[in-house]
DNA sequence: CCAAAAGTGTTTCACGTACACCCATGC
DNA sequence: GCATGGGTGTACGTGAAACACTTTTGG
């Protein structure tokens, strides 16, 4: 079966920039992401983002969804669209031409499983990564840079961590994510104050140490919040 | 010629959305946005966003800037991606998944003439759209929507007013394109404070009252104030 | 009793906001 | 002299930032 135009076709594909925390460990305050390592060239071996060629009768977001689930096991997904990238030699085979996309997820949520034309299947911290294959290190730098902009207008943190949580692990990866020290008393007034946060039942976090209460996020008073014009700001 | 491929493949093209605000009359307070009228079919006679179908051995960007000056003569425009479209009917010849840009200019900076397959060029009021080609209204709100949330974080009106202004013209823009009034001494004061306005000679603007300051941007301190790390906010 | 993290209040300062009057100019 | 828009100052409240000690728990 074969397909032909008048005129040459970029082929068009979908990436996926998945971020997480591991949230079993909260003492690991490594940002995450997901790769795969390929399996067929080009870059065989190597690894990349999940990612894959959009099909005819599904939109974009379907086929970054479908492509993930089926290189990686991760199931819905909400991903969001970052940019198309478009640089001419980006693939050594013909010109392709990549919508990216990203998403935060709770890391003991997800059961990464390899699958599809996957080798392997990763978390690799973002801090620490190999080298990837085509452009894919550009897209991540962008992707990363983008989670940045974005934790101080929507609480991303309530993505990353687990249901419940203390405050200093809220905290911790606002530190992480801003990259700068926050006062301990002023990060808890100014999140307590926006009341988005519901008090659960205590648990002894660490030895040796008082126990910390937890914290789960109310999600439903966030959302009534953003129609009125809220705006989350850290 | 033909091309033949194994699996069936999207055409892909990019629209640009022009913003500008007529800088000639500042009295004309509405915010347009460049359309072409379709010469053929589908939709042909209505008005649609400027844009056509990538190149091969091109970038995005390069052929989003070409459509615009094929269709519209606009040349050397800062265009930004806006976002990707892929809704599967979205064209109702065949798949199309279309890249967005957007841009701001000074209208009287450019001559917009219609030319390859645009039968016409104007600007249209953004609140007083006729009804446009494919998704081309859905476009349009996006990035004006984009460009609200530009505006606060960005100074916009340094792209958008003409060389010189007075504060009064640039709290204008502000209003219109915020959608609320803004306290005139309130503004004078924050946007004076900020440092990046120079003062140059006065010049009559209206008839029947008192002349006005004239203001120039200076793009050099925003340059030196963006690298260490100032984020104009308004 | 010691180590380790939890939890708690106050002061200061900058900034946003609300608000009303006189001034210079052209007709 | 009047209509039109230009230009100016102050008071108040909110929220960010800086800062140190007591409490609880496990070992």
């Amino acid at each position: 079966m074969s397909f032909t135009y008048k005129h040459p076709r970029a082929a068009l594909t979908v990436d996926c920039v998945v971020f997480a925390l591991n949230d079993r460990d909260l003492n690991d305050r490594d940002l995450n992401v997901l790769l795969i390592q390929r399996n067929g060239p080009p870059f065989a071996g190597c690894w990349a983002l999940p990612g894959g060629f959009v099909e005819l009768d599904e939109t974009l977001a379907h086929a970054a969804s479908r492509e993930l689930r089926e290189e990686t096991g991760l199931d819905s997904i909400r991903l969001e669209q970052l940019c198309a990238i478009g640089d001419v030699d980006r693939d050594p085979r013909e010109r392709v031409v990549t919508i990216a996309y990203h998403a935060l997820v709770r890391m003991s949520e997800q059961q990464a499983q390899a699958a599809s034309d996957a080798r392997a299947v990763a978390w690799f911290a973002v801090n620490d990564l190999p080298n990837l294959a085509f452009d894919h290190n550009k897209i991540l730098s962008l992707a990363y840079q983008r989670l940045r902009d974005k934790v101080r207008y929507q609480p991303i943190g309530l993505e990353l961590l687990p249901e419940r949580f203390t405050l200093r692990h809220l905290q911790h990866l606002y530190e992480a994510v801003l990259d700068r020290p926050l006062d301990k008393r002023d990060f808890r007034r100014k999140i307590l104050s926006m009341g988005l946060l519901v008090e659960v039942d205590e648990i002894k976090t660490d030895v040796a140490c008082r126990e910390a209460r937890l914290y789960r996020f109310d999600k439903a008073k966030y959302a009534r919040l953003l129609k009125r014009g809220f705006t989350f700001e850290m």
